[in-house]
Order: C-alpha cells, then sequence, then structure tokens
DNA sequence: TTGTACGCGTTATCAG
DNA sequence: CTGATAACGCGTACAA
C-alpha cells in the first residue's frame, strides 16, 4: 500500500524546499528548468497530485454542489440530477446527493450537515412537507450566509434566490386544448392537492382552456388525491362514475393506471377515451398503449440549474440580482390520444 | 449577509484564545464554567457550527463517500443509491454520486477527482465498457493507496476488495424453472454479451434450469443483443421466428417491449405466451398485463454496501480481509405468468 | 484555568 | 532562482 504522497514528501526526498516544489510543479517561471524537471519528473512517477481538500480550506472552495431532493426513484428528478451532473462535472464540479424524502426535517438537517463548508452552492426542490409548512427559514438561512441556492420545480416565491420551472400551467394548457381541439366533451382532470406548486400550476392551466371554452368547468370532472401516491380505489370510483372521454392526469402512474382500469371495462384507446399525463419517463414511453405526455424536460432543468449555480459562484459580483427562468414544456404524441 | 463565523471570531469578540473557545465548545473540564457559559452562548447566538473541510484536513477523514455508476436513470441504480443515501446519512456521511455513463474515460476521471482527499472510500458499480476492456488499473490504483473499495452488481474478481452482489444466476435459474414446471416447451432467453457480468450469470441460471430438463437447450432460442439499449428489430425478428411459448428477459424493458410485440400479433398473456424479467421497477409494475420479474432489491444492495464501507473505514484493522456477500433474489408473481 | 505552538497540505508573498 | 513565513480553520499536547 503507497499512500498519497504529498509536497513535503517530495520536498524531502529531492532536498529542496516546500515552496520550490509547488512552483515547480506550476511551471512557475521563478524556478530553473533543471529543479523543475527534476521536481516534475518525481511527481509524475510517485503519481502526486494536489489534496483537494487542503486546497478547499485555502481558497474556500470546494468545488462540490450540494442536490437535495424529496426523491430520487423518480424519473423526472433522476434526469435532472443526470443533467446537473453532466454540466457540473464539465466545469470540474462534484455533486453531493441528499435526499429529503418528502421530510421537512430531512431537508433542513441535509442542508445544514453541507452548509458548514462542503459545498459552494445548493440546487434543490423542495419537499411536499416544506410546501405544506410553508416555512423557509433554513433556505433564507442559507442565503443569508452567501450561499447560492438555485430551486427548481417545486419552488417558493418567498425565498430570494434563483428559480428554474417548467411552465406547468402551460403545458397543462396546451394538452387541455388538444383534447377540446378533438371534439372531446367530457374532460377529467386527475391532480393532487394544490400545496404541490406543480399540481396548482397544473390545474389552473387545465381550468382556463376549459374556461375559453364552450363547455366551461365541471368541478366533479377533477380529481383531487391527497398526494402523488397511487390510491388505487380513488381513481377507480372516479373514472366509473364520471366515465369521462378524455383524461388529464399530474403523472405517469396515474395516467397509466387509469388507462388499464378503463381497458379493463373495455374502452378502446384512444378512440372511447383519451389519455395525457405529465413527466416523460419510461412508463409512458412502454405503456400500451404508449403514453401521450407533456415534456418536462429534466435533463436540460438540471443543466440550466447547474449553469446559473456555477455562474453564480464564479461571478465575483455582490449584486443581489436574481432571475426566474421558465422552461417551455412539449407535447409528446403517442398512441393513447388519436394523431 | 452574515457570513460564516469561526472559531477565531468568537476569540477575537470575547477577547480569549482561540484554543479556550474551542474547548469551551467541547465542554472541556478544564475550561472554567463561566468561560464555557459565555462561550457557549456567543456560540449559539451567532450559529457557530466547526467549518467540516478544516475538520477534515485535520482528521483526514472526509465523511464523504464516492458512489460510481454507469447511470442514475435506471430503477435499479437509483434504488441502490437510496440505500446508500439512507444508511449513510444515519451514520453521518454524505454521498457524492458520479455517472460514469458507461464510458471507461469518465470512470477513471471520476475516480481520480474524487480519490484526492474528497472521499474516504468507494461505492461502485462498473461501466459495460469498462468490463469490455476488463481493465481495471483505476481500480487497483485506489485500492493500493489504501482507499477502500466496495464493488456492486457488476464486479470483477480482478480486483481485491469488498463485493456485493445478488445471485442472479439462482434468480434466472428458478425463473426458467418456473416455466419449466408450468410445462413451457419453448423457453426463450433475451439478454446481451457476456461481458456484462450479470447478463453472463443470468445467462448461467437459464442453461442450467434447461439441462437439469428433458428438454435441453436450442441455442436457437438465445437472443444475444450487443448492450442494454433496446434493439426493436432483433427482438421483434427473433420473436416471430422462434415463436416461444416463454420468454426470460435480463431486464424489464425486454420484457415489457416484447410482450407488446406479441399482443400486437394477437396473442395472449400469459394463455399463449408468459413473461419473466429482471428489475423490479415501476414498469414492471404497471406494464398491461403486470410483468413478473425478479427482483434484485436494489435498496437492500445499496445498504449492505455503505454498511460494508463504512465499516471498514471506521474499523483501524490493517487486515485486508474481503468478503463477497450475495444476496437471494427473490421472484415477484404477476400477471405475465399463470398462477 | 488559560494560552502557546504545532500540524493537517497547499499557495502566495516577500526576503534572500 | 530559492526558501522562509504566514494563512486557511480546527484540535490538542504542552507550557504557563
Amino acid at each position: 500500500m503507497k499512500a498519497k504522497i504529498t509536497l513535503k514528501d517530495i520536498a524531502r526526498e529531492l532536498e529542496v524546499s516546500i515552496s520550490t516544489v509547488s512552483k515547480a510543479l506550476k511551471n512557475s517561471e521563478e524556478i530553473s528548468r533543471d529543479t523543475k524537471e527534476k521536481v516534475q519528473a518525481f511527481a509524475k512517477l510517485y503519481n502526486y497530485k494536489p489534496n483537494n481538500i487542503a486546497i478547499s480550506l485555502k481558497n474556500k472552495r470546494t468545488k462540490n454542489i450540494g442536490v437535495v431532493i424529496p426523491d430520487i426513484v423518480h424519473h423526472f428528478f433522476t434526469t435532472v440530477i443526470r443533467g446537473i451532473e453532466k454540466y457540473a462535472n464539465a466545469r470540474g464540479y462534484n455533486v453531493i446527493v441528499c435526499l429529503s424524502e418528502e421530510s421537512f426535517d430531512k431537508e433542513v438537517i441535509n442542508m445544514e450537515m453541507l452548509a458548514n463548508g462542503s459545498i459552494d452552492g445548493f440546487i434543490m426542490s423542495l419537499s411536499s412537507e416544506t410546501q405544506e409548512k410553508a416555512d423557509y427559514n433554513h433556505l433564507k438561512e442559507v442565503t443569508e450566509q452567501g450561499i447560492p441556492v438555485v430551486l427548481f420545480d417545486r419552488i417558493t416565491h418567498e425565498v430570494e434566490c434563483d428559480k428554474v420551472i417548467i411552465d406547468d400551467e402551460l403545458g397543462a394548457y396546451q394538452a387541455t386544448k388538444k383534447f377540446i381541439d378533438q371534439g372531446k366533451k367530457k374532460i377529467a382532470l386527475i391532480t393532487t392537492d394544490d400545496y404541490l406548486s406543480v399540481s396548482e400550476a397544473r390545474t389552473r392551466g387545465y381550468r382556463k382552456a376549459l374556461e375559453e371554452s364552450p363547455m366551461g368547468i365541471d368541478e366533479s370532472l377533477i380529481l383531487k388525491l391527497p398526494s402523488m401516491e397511487l390510491d388505487e380505489a380513488a381513481i377507480k370510483a372516479f373514472l366509473n362514475k364520471m366515465d369521462p372521454d378524455a383524461v388529464l392526469c399530474v403523472n405517469e402512474i396515474f395516467a397509466v393506471y387509469s388507462m388499464r382500469l378503463v381497458q379493463e371495462k373495455g374502452l378502446r384507446i384512444p378512440e372511447d377515451i383519451s389519455f395525457i399525463g405529465f413527466t416523460d419517463g419510461v412508463l409512458s414511453k412502454y405503456a400500451n398503449p404508449s403514453l401521450t405526455v407533456v415534456a418536462q424536460h429534466g435533463e436540460k432543468m438540471g443543466e440550466v440549474s447547474a449553469k446559473m449555480l456555477i455562474d453564480k459562484i464564479e461571478s465575483e459580483a455582490e449584486e443581489e440580482t436574481y432571475q426566474t427562468k421558465i422552461l417551455e414544456p412539449t407535447l409528446v404524441i403517442r398512441d393513447s390520444i388519436a394523431h
């Protein structure tokens, strides 16, 4: 076992001073060609690499970014992480992932852990509990300490920081419009409670499209589930009772499960009933029939978030100006609607 | 913006020495009750938290663990990360995630980045390119430096370190046996090239079960795809030509796609043809019909890996003894087979 | 009871 | 051209 070699080791071995070694390795003009060659050769031989921790301490820059998300076993978050990781890596940053598991306390603990010097900035999406309690003190503390934060997807307007969201309202609006244009008469919405910022926005888009149409809104066609968890019984009862000819769902799982239910009743998709979901994940792609979805471009979102964060980290500027980037959703047409 | 406060700040403010502050905060017996109270009150007021980086440098322990995996947009890896994260967090460790994207070079670069002091140990699953090249020097270098490594799922026997795998051979054996017991006569296997350690093991289990049966092995019933990427045309041609009555697939996607193909031909599942896949993800659960799978218990795998790694990190012992933990797979019965 | 000095590994400044 | 010194933030053995 050959342990890592340090500047000091090289200096001792070559009988020069530590600072000479340091400069030689940086190809400083101050050092003679002879010494430089000698040092560099030795360093290469013993595979010298500067210690990140020491450099972090000195520079007060860790080159790490903290990502705090509610859940990782979700296609959307997973694609966001990939986007962040790719971009951050290209700029020399590592990504520390922490899961809040939708819990306020975990979110707070994780942030505190990372905020004590482990990271240069945060990228995060709020846990449902945090959105429900509407308590954002942990975020405010961090930003007050001068640690930059980028919120994505599940955001709040109560914290001053950069934000990245997709236009959920627009996505739902376009999807609902699509149904209307196709002549659908009973357009249902399966969503969750409004404290989740995304569900709230999607519901708004759905309402807007219907309000603009001659049909107007039929409140009984809206099913509000308490959380993103699949409540099979509730969906089944709702679909049986309302018998819609089109359904917009705020996620893939609601949609795919609903499709199976109506198929079991003998309905044909998309002839008798059409479906559109949110999130362009594996489920939508491989469902039978494949599911038309409002794609959220998670990877893009991750990249944009990472770029905003790193730009802020590396900008010397003290100006406190924050922006909110709104990405456009796209409708990915598949076989669950006529086309 | 109130920046982080340091021991030095407190010392200056209270006009005592830095070490007094340090000791006072640790409730050291050496310090008078008066001073301790004064210091602790001040520290609480200004929300003092020790700087992780400084502690890392001093202790030569970062309390970070590096996780290097080929892909994060895959249910299995995602559950493993969750398991790692949960366990590691409970023991005070953070998780740095790096993606190799199935590339050898990225794997090497990521490991080098992290090995320079950023982490106390690695948990990793090999990229397909690495397994194909069978070049493990980057792993060997790291272990030689004394950095503990735990390999999971996609492992190699050429590196001496702890390993965690599931018994892929057993899983495939049990699945194939199930088909045989149900009287299936033409049992096909859709797999990938053998350089992927998991595919190789699964193929072995399939072969073993058939060899033990009166049927024996029909090589033409085995489809070997070059990678985990879905090759729709190849699968279609294969299924049309061979017309099997049971299919074992090494992942969910192959299985779900195959199911759709045979359904389009008018075959009934599971009456005419049955399916079993690997990986218990969302796809299997919500497919139509739902897919019977060999569950790999990713979360458990993550926990076990994290425990092995942290135990090794924290054990003073220099003894170089490595173990391989083999987890048992489970067959999750769903509607793609008779039951 | 408190403070001084040193070390973790690196870099930057300044002196020789 | 080379080296000594200080500093990043903390902890601790040792001195006062």
